[in-house]
DNA sequence: GCTTGACCTGGAGCGCACTCCAGGCCCCAT
DNA sequence: ATGGGGCCTGGAGTGCGCTCCAGGTCAAGC
C-alpha cells in the first residue's frame, strides 16, 4: 500500500503523498495552516491522519488558487472546533462560487484566442494555395 | 462612442480600455510585449490601431496566466512579420490545450471540493434536529 | 566508531508581476 | 502667469509563495 492507514506519518511521506516540499510543508505549519504538528522524541515531525486530511483539503484549496491567507482563516475555524462548521461552509461555498466565476471567464477568454487563432489559421489558407501555385 | 477608431490612443484611453494602470502599460512596452510606441512631439505615448489589438490579446493571454516571458516570445513572433505565423498558431494552441487542462483540474478540484462541503453539511444535518429536541 | 540519511532550526533569498515615487515637461484654461 | 492634468523617466519597493542554506541532532547499518 503506497499509504498505509497508520497513526502517524513522517514527514516525507507526507510530502510525497501531495507532491509539496518538506520546505513547503513546514511552511504551511508556520503560516498557520496547520496545528502545530505532533514530534517524535527525537524533535521530527508527526503527521497524525488528521493533519493528513487537512492538508489534503489545503491542497485542493491552494491548486485552485485560494490564497494562504484564507486558508490560514479556514484553518482557524477548523482548530475553534465544531461550532465553526457553519463559517467553513461559508468559507468554502464562496470559494466554489469564485471558482465557477474564474473557469467561466477562462472559457471565455478562451474562445477569444480561439477566434485569434481561426483567423490565423485563414491568413494560413489564404497563402498556402498561392504557395503551392507557385512551387509547381 | 466609448472607444472610437482613431489613429491614435492616449496612454489614458488604453489603460481605462484594458482596465490597466499606466504603470503596467509602460511595464508591459519595457518587457517587450509591445514594440517601441510612437510617440507625440511632446514624447508623450500614441498608441496605434494595431497595438491596441495586440494589446487586446496580451490581456487575454494574461488573464489565463500566460507568464510575461511567453507573451514577449510571441510579441516577437508577431514584429518577426507575416512569416512567424505558424510560430504563433503554436504558441496559441499550446496555450488553449494548457487551458483545457487547467479547467480540467479546477473542475476535479471543485468536485473534491463540493463532497467537504457536503459532508459539513451532513454534520449540520445531523446535530441540527438535536439541537432542536433539546431546544423545545 | 563512523557514515549516511532523514529531519531539525532560524533566517535569508528568489522570481514574478506589478506598483510606486520623485522630479520634471508640456499644454490648456482661468 | 499660474495652476492643474496628463504624461514622462529611471529606479526603488512591494506582496506573495515559496525555496534555499548553514549548521546541527538523531537513529540505524556497516
Amino acid at each position: 500500500m503506497l499509504f498505509p492507514m497508520r497513526d502517524y506519518y513522517t514527514p516525507g511521506e507526507v510530502a510525497e503523498r501531495f507532491d509539496l516540499t518538506l520546505d513547503t510543508l513546514r511552511y504551511y505549519e508556520r503560516e498557520g495552516l496547520l496545528r502545530r504538528v505532533d514530534r517524535s522524541p527525537s524533535g521530527h515531525r508527526r503527521y497524525r491522519a488528521d493533519d493528513v486530511e487537512l492538508l489534503g483539503l489545503v491542497r485542493c484549496l491552494r491548486d485552485t488558487d485560494m490564497p494562504i491567507a484564507r486558508l490560514r482563516e479556514f484553518a482557524e475555524l477548523v482548530q475553534a472546533g465544531d461550532h465553526t462548521i457553519h463559517d467553513r461552509l461559508d468559507v468554502l461555498q464562496r470559494h466554489q462560487d469564485r471558482l465557477d466565476q474564474r473557469i467561466a471567464e477562462l472559457r471565455a477568454h478562451q474562445t477569444a484566442i480561439q477566434h485569434k487563432i481561426d483567423y490565423y489559421v485563414g491568413v494560413l489558407a489564404d497563402n498556402a494555395p498561392r504557395t503551392v501555385e507557385e512551387t509547381s
